[in-house]
DNA sequence: TGTTGACATTCAAACGTTTGAATAGTAGAA
DNA sequence: TTCTACTATTCAAACGTTTGAATGTCAACA
């Protein structure tokens, strides 16, 4: 039993146990090079000995050694939102085969963690950064102290380009139009519109694609049926909101046929709210939502939405931080990059043509039950 | 502008600029007792000249030398199951005041990547770990190599104490119980159940506390009426297995007037599957879940289900663990020590009475229709 | 016998930090 | 003066690895 100090068995005590020195145990086990040359007979007995004593090679020293983490940091402002989870995945595999790590943190919507997290990403001298971005983010804190260290960052769901950040995120523009689109030509002309908070990067050009569309098709919308949500606290503020919009706009007593929601969660708290109200979705009132997250497919009936890649933004993602820090080593110079993926609409259960007016003055008697 | 020879700014660099020793620099950065001994004049141009070139302290150099990682890893079975997020979220709140950093880590499902990432995890030098369990995980594995290097573990959602481990778990015989208690009380006795998955080791109890609860009842099952989930792949495969077990239930032709399910998505499954068969919930049928995860509770109908106090169990991880590290700082032998969770009943809107035989002939017609 | 080369292994320095011990410098007390 | 005590700072070793250079061994060739 070799003497150890710290808890766990190291070069030496392989090195002991097997009578020869560290350097040789060293080029063995990380298959230096060097390991060519050494007798097969000792490599053998090297490889036993370290299985045997359940050696693992020490990541501190090696990485302080080698002078590289094989660590990418990814810092999402709140894991518990299931936007973030697809975007995670993505970048999990996308950086599998080059053996880089992900190193996962959770800001929980917290700024001060966010900025807290960066340090310890910045610390454990990350390689890379991906940022999954809301509003919680502070762009100054991240491009000071990021890229005075000199580390690639990417960021996703938010254009940051022009700060010389690699930026990826939906074409929302784009996405709102194919919403609108969509519910236009269902038949839709009264439409009640929820657009996201102020503060988040997404809510701006989503509306600006949504009311392009609505004017191509000659739609105008009664400004007392456009609502707009507060801020973000947590994953389920959005459906709060939408539901408290859904009350609203039964109460403003005007006419609509169809919701356009900002995202999923808010269609799933309008649909709440209406069906309270006594009435059905589709049949009575189309409800759309946007980003496609997994409460959207499994609820019923199933939301029509519009659909953010995020897997594959996130896959990207990866690649780009990898593709960077290889750019950094050959001390070529990168300029940032930007991909806007192309939303896709998808078609559920939650949208269908409107009822026609004989359908209303029904609504309006649901109302009063 | 200092010399560097790796990207990051070092001690050495600071102290050179400061015209001081390495020593001095570290011990007014680290905050370290012999700290008031230099000079305040020291201390802040010091401090200052860290700020002005962006010093970070290199988290290997510094793990390596004071031997502690500060870090607990953290392997889920798969984080896109909605299951996972409340108690990483427990977690790390939980390791918060002790400053330790949660690596997190995403199994996907992938017994390799399991084994991977727990590798990974010991050569990180995790001072702890916390594993989040499901059918993925292999105990065998675990209990050599992280119990041979004295890493203490923590698991969830699986009894692991007679292997030495400390588990955390939720009482899933009471759990079971419970489901069935509320449906008995509401008046249902004509009751369809959707049992877990064989590998899941939740399924088991969860079905005794059922039965037993029945029993006391004076309820019988129709064995046509007891599914069995098929093993999980990922988290929609049991939304997916629900649909099925509901299309199975109404070409069955056995009367039923409520849906016990395994959990939340297979809950939701179950209505969708009744909903497109035309039926009503719950006034029609009523359907319960488990686990109380996001999608439950913002589908529409609420999800009435039995709710694990998950962000509780992953704090309650998190202490026990950092517990642990304790005491083996202080040679204290400890035991493996076990939690059983109190599950809690959720009452939303997918339970009601039932509507008797009149309500069942008209679902006989629309089963046609 | 000496030189060459291939093979097998080891030396020793370095990565950036921490920290017990050592070194100066200063001031008050014996 | 000398001793003690304190303040302010530095030395140097160590953490566990990796790796370029060095060492030693052996056989074969000139």
């Amino acid at each position: 039993m070799p003497q150890r100090r710290s808890g766990h068995v190291t070069l030496l005590d392989v090195a002991r146990a097997c009578g020869c020195s560290v350097s040789t145990v060293s080029i063995v086990l990380s298959e230096a090079p060097l390991s060519q040359n050494v007798a097969e007979k000792t490599r053998r007995q090297i490889r036993a000995m370290a299985q045997q004593l359940g050696y693992h090679p020490d990541a501190f020293a090696r990485s302080l050694r080698r002078r590289r983490s094989q660590t990418i940091g990814v810092l999402a402002y709140d894991l518990s939102d299931p936007y973030c989870i697809p975007i995670v995945r993505g970048i999990q595999v996308g950086l599998q085969p080059g053996s880089y790590l992900p190193l996962l943190m959770d800001a929980q919507t917290q700024r001060g963690l966010f900025d807290n997290y960066l340090q310890m990403i910045l610390e454990r001298r990350a390689e890379g950064v991906i940022v999954i971005a809301s509003w919680v983010f502070d762009e100054t804190n991240l491009l000071s102290d990021v890229q005075k260290n000199n580390v690639p960052i990417v960021i996703v769901s938010r254009d940051l380009t022009e700060r010389g950040v690699s930026s990826i995120l939906v074409d929302n523009e784009t996405g709102g139009a194919l919403a609108m689109r969509h519910l236009q030509e269902l038949g839709h002309r009264k439409i009640a519109v929820i657009r996201g908070p102020e503060e988040m990067f997404d809510s701006e050009p989503r509306w600006v694609g949504v009311q392009s569309a609505a004017a191509a098709a000659g739609i105008q919308f009664d400004p007392r049926l456009v609502f707009q949500l507060d801020n973000l606290v947590d994953p389920t503020s959005g459906f709060r909101g939408g539901l408290e919009c859904a009350s609203r706009m039964l109460a403003s007593g005007r006419p609509f046929t169809a919701v356009l929601a900002f995202d999923d969660l808010t269609a799933l708290g309008v649909i709440r709210g209406l069906l309270g109200a006594g009435l059905r979705v589709p049949e009575d009132c189309s409800v759309l939502g946007f980003d496609d997250v997994l409460p959207a497919e499994v609820a019923t009936p199933g939301i029509t939405t519009v659909r953010q890649p995020l897997r594959e933004m996130g896959l990207l993602a990866s690649e780009w931080v990898v593709d960077a820090i290889e750019a950094r080593e050959l001390k070529k110079e990168q300029k940032p990059r930007l991909h806007r993926a192309s939303p896709e609409l998808v078609v559920r259960m939650s949208s269908t043509a409107p009822a026609g007016k004989k359908k209303r003055r029904e609504r309006e008697h649901a109302e009063v039950t």
